[in-house]
RNA sequence: GUGGAUGUAGCUCAGUGGUAGAGCAUCAGAUUGUGGCUCUGGGGGCCGUGGGUUCGAUACCCAUCAUCCACCCCA
């Protein structure tokens, strides 16, 4: 049986990896732009960290993750999301001494989840994500969801669309949930199998469901941002002024309810048409009490996640991204042992150079050297036979106009270069 | 975890109850040191895997795995 990748899993090939450094480079541009700085953290945690982290309740947890024993006996946990590792490394490396607000973003982690894979689905799938620390204004959140904003822009992407919420704070939250359980309990017999058994456990999310019996009821039912306290509430308002301030459109949906249990006020989608039915490429949001619980000092936090993959999907499918960027790409075709050596030396000489150079490395007749170079789209080939070895002037072919000239080994490294 | 569609060469796909083809790609040639066009030829498939029906299965039936899509959930 042949070996396949794991399900769920893809591999980036040679000819799109250059896909990945482009966007990579235009986000650490922009986290540059914004004064934030990386961190990495390990692919694997204590599986005690997401249990606390993300929450019991969550379908992340309870089904989706990928743990196991290693050798010592101790539960791993392969990531499946960001934010636990940052605040464990937080609390861990004593951050919360240094100035605040802290401020770091994770680039390209791969992040586990075991799911049945579908369109922008995967059971790996890697992540950028943003987490700032200490400050509790809102004008922090506008400009968190602001980078991600930006990023979108300056890619030019098309078809997306902002969703904000809050989901109120420890004070208000118990009232509301309170609310909505007495407003479902008078709607049992309308709501689905699922969400009968979230009634009990944890009844915001029952807002989240798409069946549509339960969504006729979630019409009528108390609303998260009319039940927010008055912290809570002018918090959301003031949001909601400084992301007009930036001149972002945005809409207030009532029924984003995101499936980490750490989140407290500010809550935030971003979501594209162009993802089939998995169509949020952006999601964060605050969460005030995450460090307190992770058994760190009492220290907001707010931050987001970003598909790496399903950017790359949107990008893809809006063709927006380039051709691979030109290189300037040498090959040397050469014909008889000679002027092979002479080749395989002056290939060393255009490397030590800084040129980019490749050769003969399948024994090819220089014909089918010549049709290498130009299926490789080589932009200049050297040719070197019998002349060019007693000359010591080699041939500069260009292959896009076809003309050539006769060079010195000195004058080839500068036209090159 | 539930449901639908699909699984034949590197890729896109034909095809038949008697163990397979096309186009593209790849490689080599078309008189001696020059690519892109054209022409010729070669290599490459236990027809996803395991069972069953049959004299015989790539084709029919069952199971399984994988891919894609939807539910669920999320990035």
């Amino acid at each position: 049986m042949q070996i396949k990748a794991p399900r769920g899993t893809q591999d980036v090939l040679p000819k799109d990896s250059y896909k990945w450094h482009l966007l990579e480079k235009r986000i650490r541009e922009l986290c540059d732009l914004y004064q934030f700085r990386e961190i990495r953290t390990p692919a694997f945690e204590h599986t005690d960290l997401f249990i606390r982290g993300v929450g019991e309740t969550t379908d992340i947890v309870e089904k989706e993750m990928y743990t196991f024993l290693d050798k010592g006996n101790r539960s791993i946990t392969l990531k499946p999301e960001g934010t636990a590792s940052a605040v464990r490394s937080l609390i861990e490396h004593k951050l919360y001494a240094d100035p605040m607000p802290l401020k770091m973003y994770y680039l390209s982690t791969p992040v586990f989840r075991y799911e049945k894979p579908q369109a922008g689905r995967l059971r790996e799938h890697h992540q950028f994500g943003v987490e700032c620390f200490g400050s509790i204004v809102p004008n922090l959140d506008a400009e968190i969801i602001s980078i991600a904003m930006t990023l979108f822009q300056q890619l030019g992407l098309k078809n997306l669309s902002l969703n904000i919420n809050s989901i109120g704070c420890p004070t208000c939250r118990p009232v509301y949930r309170q609310k909505l359980k007495e407003y479902f309990e008078t709607h049992k017999e309308d709501l689905c199998e699922t969400c009968l058994s979230r009634l009990e456990r944890n009844p915001i999310r029952i807002l989240d469901c798409k069946n549509e019996s339960c969504r006729e009821v979630v019409k009528n039912a108390p609303r998260t941002i009319d039940y927010l306290c008055e912290d809570c509430s002018d918090h959301f308002h003031s949001l909601q002024e400084y992301l007009t301030i930036l001149g972002y459109d945005f809409v207030v949906n009532p029924g984003l309810v995101r499936g980490l249990d750490y989140y407290t006020k500010t809550v935030f989608e971003i979501i594209s048409t162009d993802l089939g039915a998995q169509s949020t490429v952006c999601g964060g949001g605050r969460y005030d009490k995450l460090v307190e619980e992770c058994g760190g000092p009492d220290l907001a936090g707010i931050g987001f996640g970003m598909g790496i993959e399903r950017l790359l999907m949107i990008l893809e499918k809006q063709g927006l991204l380039p051709e691979e960027p030109y290189k300037n790409k040498v090959y040397i075709a050469s014909m008889d042992e000679a002027s092979k050596k002479e080749g395989f030396r002056l290939l060393a000489l255009l490397r030590k150079n800084g040129i980019s150079a490749e050769g003969d490395l399948m024994s090819r007749s220089f014909k089918a050297q010549m049709k290498y170079a130009d299926k490789i789209n080589f932009t200049h080939t050297v040719i070197i036979g019998e002349e060019e070895v007693k000359t010591k002037k080699f041939t500069l072919k260009n292959m896009e106009l076809g003309t050539q000239e006769s060079l010195t080994e000195e004058e080839l490294i500068n036209t090159l270069k």
